[in-house]
DNA sequence: TAGTATTTTGAGCGTTTGCTCAATTTGCTG
DNA sequence: CAGCAAATTGAGCAAACGCTCAAAATACTA
């Protein structure tokens, strides 16, 4: 049955997400997807091989909800197209952390996973993003910055609310995945990245 | 001895960054700071004690490594003076991501950790820092903006390279925690949440 | 040097882990 | 309904886990 399959995938994908690789558990996931442990191993070779779907399946969510990103399209992509966008990214990163939570979990050490994580589906995804960077930059936009960085500095911005959201209900008692936060947190993101050259020229 | 519990607090303080709370182990640490398990019970209670412990370490390094906040004292700080503070905040962070790896690690999902982290030290940082922003918006800058949004939007931008310090190795082949490339990050990050300002008053 | 207190070890206990596998249930086809 | 393949279970295994503890080594005092 596929619907099945499916659960075991989100299942997976949440724990991967809260508690790492080497906290999560069979018994765990099973739990979360009211089947057997032995029944994950029948629709997936290990541990590995689980959280590899995991990721490809949070990976494929993203891609289908987002907005084509202005930057495939060879021509300057111009702001309003890259701040709606950017709305878009951060919605996508307030309603779905799971993906990014569990890159960011190993991405902090070497280790198989982000190797293969990379391979995978990172180094394409960098690579349109540094593309469309590279058409902002031509602009004048942040032109003096390293555009890795810069990249980095970005997804840092927008997804930190929402990987930390545990720590702001702590310090703070707010939920930054409320509606309203969202679209506050992308208005900053917006104007961060784009709100010195907004009044400029469109 | 001193210098033995310091080595296994050290020790674990590496372990928990790369592997989690749960990933961490007691033979692992033992075997980084090369003493025996046993001993590492002797001087902490237990896992829970030893991960406070490692963090509230990494805490104080950082007060000590860091200038006073230009937020404490209740006068305008000036954007040079904020400016600096930040190219030190992030040179800490690349230099010693560990502490910030811990708390991330734990802040994701609801656990034990992050309610303790939140009261012990985190808290008492994000009220200075609150106090500065508040100072900052005061003059005007990115005074439209959530300012607990704008600190995690800070905290993401300022952190990230270093954190996922193993994927960018992944996909670009570049080391983020280069002397220069750390350099060239402050630059990045002060730009991006003081360079629109920097001409206008001073 | 003897005697006491502190530090350090490593074997081992009960539990949980990732994973195996024989057995059972379910769905499908003729 | 018979028969077969696919789906699903749960008991159980070796290894690794957090943690205990009696014994040994070291440091300190008189």
């Amino acid at each position: 049955m596929q619907a099945r399959r499916r659960r075991v995938i989100e299942a997976a994908l949440d724990e991967f997400a809260d508690k790492g690789f080497e906290g999560a558990t069979w018994r765990g996931i099973a739990g979360r997807a009211g089947v057997s442990q032995g029944l994950i191993k029948f629709y997936f070779e290990d541990k590995e091989g689980l959280w590899q779907a995991a990721l490809l399946f949070a990976h494929e969510a993203m891609t289908a909800d987002l907005p084509p990103p202005p930057f495939t399209q060879n021509a300057d992509p111009g702001l309003a197209l890259t701040a709606e966008w950017i709305r878009a990214y951060v919605r996508h990163a307030a309603r779905h952390p799971q993906y990014f939570k569990m890159v960011m979990r190993e991405a902090a050490a070497p280790n198989p996973r982000i190797h293969w994580a990379a391979d995978a589906v990172r180094k394409a995804g960098h690579a349109d993003f540094q593309r469309g960077l590279q058409l902002l930059q031509g602009r004048g936009i942040f032109s003096d910055l390293n555009p890795v960085l810069l990249q980095y500095a970005f997804l840092g911005a927008a997804h930190q609310p929402f990987l930390a959201s545990e720590e702001i209900r702590a310090i703070y008692g707010v939920d930054a995945t409320r509606d309203d936060m969202v679209a506050a947190h992308a208005d900053a993101v917006v104007a961060l990245f784009l709100g010195g050259w907004t009044g400029d020229s469109e």
